[in-house]
RNA sequence: CGGGGAGUGGCUCAGCCUGGUAGAGCACCUGGUUCGGGACCAGGGGGUCGGAGGUUCAAAUCCUCUCUCCCCGACCA
């Protein structure tokens, strides 16, 4: 039997200093956590029952699918040469020697590790497909670990991955993770989306990640509430409403204007009197630095035309130029390749590369907003002035036309054409098709059923679990405390005597406790000698979503059950207790 | 890495401006009373004020350097 009075559970009667997010002050008030150093935590006793619960689900539901394996944290130099990873991760990839000066360091994922695995064991088509996971910490130093659990630089993580013969087959394990995590998800008591997601740094194509809403999460989720339309704002795009051009002026060819000190383009359209979406908003960066130490690519310019109201998304850049990463310009190389101080840039006056192949000319990219309008205002490469009547297509020729802008709240959904909505959420699980990038790049083989060497497709997919326990704290709380699913909580039910004092009080108590843990409940008893509103405050803090109280009404015979979710309370005999938590869906 | 804030008993904080050798509430220990929403009375223990250096007769307080933590940004499976 659990008795509070003989447990480490110290709880606070006010959050830490250093504490802004509910689930982290909650989390360190109930005693589930303490934090060692930033980003890095311990779990106590209640902290670690519920992430045992967790990853129970998290492995039944594994289990299903694919086969459990566990992984060293301790990496060689060498596999994250041999991926290419050494070089790319950069200061995010904990780095060590070792006693003779060898190059180690801790893993943040297990790509390399696992396909090395493959590589070496992996020979036949007969072997494939194969799902290996395990659950096991994984380390990052992020730049800003922030808010308790959500990011920290030491977390457990549940990340499998998946060697399939084709395409196809890796559809079908794909398939298979979704349909897993979802399972996952439902059963740890979570409301969830699934979004399409960009794959990032990860590579591959397609990738969904599921997501928990809540205001402290770092991830914008895009959502149409008609047609289930949800994308990660990096990956989202929107229908646009339609805009006005402006009249031409003059005899509609690009005409100069003075616009002294006028460089925001706010300050240009007040200063012109039209509104920021006439205007074109340039923006110039170079790609491709880090390749070319390697001697693969040289930097580049990059030039991006966005609508003069529209946000320029990172995240879709980098595919667009095949991966590569963009800095923005400095200063001088503006002036060097505009001839112009950086506010007043535009598109004229400068030889764009017609394709991505003319690699000595620079490359110029639209966004999709600009195709078909006329009479736009660009900078015009020259201090202090602007054109009026620029119309793409006439006047300037892009290389490309894409679709660079993140999407903002209200635009039409792609889908159905009504308003988007914007919305945090914490991601708790992302699963990726990361295609040939591993397998190749180290080397992994198999003979096809023709006898011919082929590559396997892969498949990488991610939980994590102390994510699961914040966000379901994030979605539960009030100012008193939280209420955890029970299939997630540390315990179910807390027994609480009024008055331990009482013989007959603690002794009904200790009755009720063994039966209910007799019935398969994980009960917790609060012994301590404490006045009922201690244990009550408590009660309400810990995350055990339901108190029995053994009160005064154990005389007539009565107990009293209470909801935390709802704090809805009712009488029910102590003869039917049992009974009464059978009858509730969850409260195994 | 840029900007902002904070380090004083276990926790939350005051004291710092204007230097004189450390306080409150909660928590903890002992005894007593109390017992359905963070009780009360009496007694008690615990801090070289993040660290180093400097100024001064004297530093939690002023100066310099440094470490750590939090927030915003950059960054980010």
């Amino acid at each position: 039997m659990y008795r509070w009075s003989q447990l480490f559970i110290p709880t606070l009667r006010q959050a830490p200093a250093d504490a802004e997010v509910a689930s982290h002050k909650l989390l360190v008030r109930a005693g589930y956590i303490r934090q060692l150093a930033a980003g890095i935590y311990s779990y106590l006793f209640l902290g670690q029952r519920s992430f045992n619960k967790i990853i129970a689900i998290v492995r039944q539901e594994m289990d299903k699918i694919g086969q459990e394996f566990l992984l060293p944290g301790l990496h060689p130099r060498e596999i994250w040469e041999a991926s290419g990873r050494w070089a790319v991760m950069g200061d995010n990839l904990f780095r060590l020697k070792d006693r003779k000066g060898a190059d180690l360091c801790l893993g943040m994922t297990e790509e390399e590790v696992m396909t090395e695995i493959a590589r070496k064991e992996l020979r036949s088509y007969k072997q494939l497909p194969q799902i290996w996971y395990q659950i096991a910490p994984k380390f990052r130093d992020e730049p800003r670990p922030r808010s308790g659990l959500l990011r920290v630089r030491e977390f457990l993580m549940k990340d499998s991955y998946s060697f399939d013969l084709d395409a196809a087959g890796l559809d079908v394990s794909y398939k298979r993770h979704y349909d897993a995590y979802c399972r996952i998800f439902d059963r740890c008591g979570l409301k969830y989306v699934v979004i399409e997601a960009h794959s990032g740094a990860m590579g591959g194509t397609e990738s969904h990640e599921f997501a928990v809403y809540s205001a402290a999460g770092e991830d914008q989720v895009v959502s149409c509430g008609h047609c289930h339309y949800a994308a990660n704002l990096e990956k989202a795009t929107s229908k646009l409403w339609p805009v006005e051009d402006l009249p031409p002026e003059g005899d509609g060819q690009p005409l100069l204007v003075h616009t002294p000190g006028q460089k925001t383009i706010e300050e240009v359209a007040r200063y012109l009197g039209v509104s920021p979406h006439h205007k074109i908003k340039t923006l110039a960066y170079v790609l491709g630095e880090k390749d070319a130490k390697s001697g693969k690519a040289k930097p580049r310019a990059i030039v991006v035309l966005l609508r003069g109201d529209h946000q320029l998304n990172e995240a879709k850049l980098a595919p667009a130029l095949g991966g590569g990463e963009a800095r923005p310009m400095q200063e001088e190389e503006i002036q060097q390749l505009f001839r112009s101080p950086a506010g007043f840039l535009g598109p004229i006056g400068v030889v764009w590369a017609s394709n991505l192949l003319e690699e000595d000319r620079p490359v110029l990219l639209a966004d999709r907003a600009l195709e078909g309008r006329s009479n736009l205002i660009s900078g015009a490469n020259r201090s202090d002035y602007h054109l009026k009547n620029v119309t793409p297509g006439r006047d300037f020729q892009p290389t490309g036309y894409l679709d660079l802008r993140s999407v903002t709240a209200g635009e039409a959904c792609p889908n159905c054409g009504r308003a988007l909505g914007i919305d945090p959420a914490v991601e708790v699980g992302h699963i990726f098709k990361l295609g040939y990038k591993y397998s190749e790049s180290m080397g992994a083989r198999v003979l096809d059923r023709n006898g011919r060497e082929v590559t396997p497709i892969m498949g990488c997919y991610g939980i994590g679990i102390e994510r699961i326990l914040t966000a379901a704290v994030e979605q539960s709380h009030d100012e008193q405390g939280f209420w955890l699913p029970p299939q997630i909580a540390p315990f179910t039910i807390l027994v609480t005597p009024t008055n331990a004092a009482d013989a007959q009080l603690l002794h009904t108590a200790q009755n009720v406790t063994e039966r209910l843990a007799a019935a398969g409940f994980d009960v917790l008893l609060d012994d301590r000698d404490e006045r009922p509103g201690v244990k009550f405050k408590d009660a309400d803090l810990v995350g055990i979503p339901f108190r029995v109280t053994v009160g005064k009404k154990v005389t007539e015979g009565m107990l009293e059950v209470v909801h935390r979710s709802t704090r809805e309370s009712q009488d029910v005999t102590i003869a039917a207790i049992g009974e009464y938590f059978e009858a509730l869906p969850l409260a195994h």
